[in-house]
DNA sequence: AACATTTTTGTACTAAGTGTTCAATAACTT
DNA sequence: AAGTTATTGAACACTTAGTACAAAAATGTT
């Protein structure tokens, strides 16, 4: 509404963005951020309430943005194979968020990862769930499902720490692969 | 050496540990500790640096116990079967987190996961390496390496959150199915 | 048991951060 | 132009970290 709200919002994710390269969320403080971001400490506060707030915000932007451009799984669908549809959500993900490597950078160091972490999860449920249902791996599903998630995270952590120096489409073969999904053709 | 240093080191551990079962370990402060153990907090500080310092300190004494407990690979290994040899290490270790389930408990959660999911992943790399190196899976070693260990850190934490109610075997068992290990007989 | 050593303790201090309140000011909307 | 809303900075109370140091207590040694 008010464009001096906006404003200082943009001000305060693109402050905290920024702060993140340089050093770990739990280390920069709350005047740090409103240095940065050229505001009064006290404006931060009428904001947010705390730190965590903003990292709850800014978490939930990024799979605002995921989800508004995520090719819907009935446009893309390939009955034959569903597969490849998984991989390719799961490329589109990996895309988005190498595009925004610099928050994606941030949100996964250290604490705020777990935060980061549980939105990821949530997201990535819905697309792992039928996979997980499907298996015939011997375990239980919900050991599975979870397993799949933080095995994702991992692999996206892996790649950003590496310097995203591969591209989507190999990072989503080596998750595959290391999971054994498509487990008809990756064995020699 | 010193009676009162010993005594001293132990009540932080101990307080450590109670608190710990009530609130993560970045909501606690020194204090907290030092009136947990009933110590003055000056003599906190002639102990540990800092807090991490302490947190640094718990990580290595559960791997200096689970070290020192460890069935050493030449004594029990049986050469019709490296994988067999594998399980057992594992399960041993989870036995090991069991029996200190208190501590492991609070150690594995939130930020300090992080740190001791360092030095776990420095103990684990040693029984996952030869099994990265043999794998037949087409991806960068040091992914599946790094893979295993976060694997197995989060089956552990897995385990942890739904209370230990698993056998460690069972826990061991899920781990290597979900991870193709065993993969000429885990097919069905 | 007496002595020297080491640890513990409490207090005081500096420095930094959190979160709240509030009145003045600036910017926006209509 | 007038009314509404956001921002600002200063003041405040509170918590925590970490350091310094002298007095007191426990320990080890002879």
């Amino acid at each position: 509404m008010d464009r001096r709200q906006q404003k200082t919002r943009n001000a305060i994710f693109k402050a905290l963005d920024k702060l993140l390269e340089g050093e770990r969320f739990e280390d920069i403080s709350i005047k740090d951020i409103a240095d940065e971001a050229n505001i009064g400490r006290s404006t931060f506060y009428s904001h947010f309430e705390t730190k965590a707030d903003l990292m709850d915000a800014v978490c939930s932007e990024i799979f605002i943005h995921i989800l508004s451009t995520t090719i819907r799984t009935e446009e893309s669908h390939d009955f034959s194979d569903s597969n490849t549809d998984l991989k390719n959500r799961l490329i589109h993900i990996l895309y988005h968020l190498k595009d925004n490597s610099s928050t994606t950078k941030g949100v996964f160091s250290s604490e705020n990862g777990q935060l980061f972490i549980r939105y990821f999860g949530d997201y990535l449920k819905d697309i792992f769930e039928p996979c997980a249902s499907a298996s015939s791996i011997r375990v239980s599903t919900d050991y599975l499902l979870n397993h799949l998630i933080s095995s994702f995270a991992f692999t996206v952590n892996w790649w950003i720490q590496g310097g995203f120096s591969h591209t989507p489409e190999d990072i989503a073969d080596y998750f595959i692969l290391v999971n054994g999904i498509w487990a008809t053709s990756n064995e020699n």
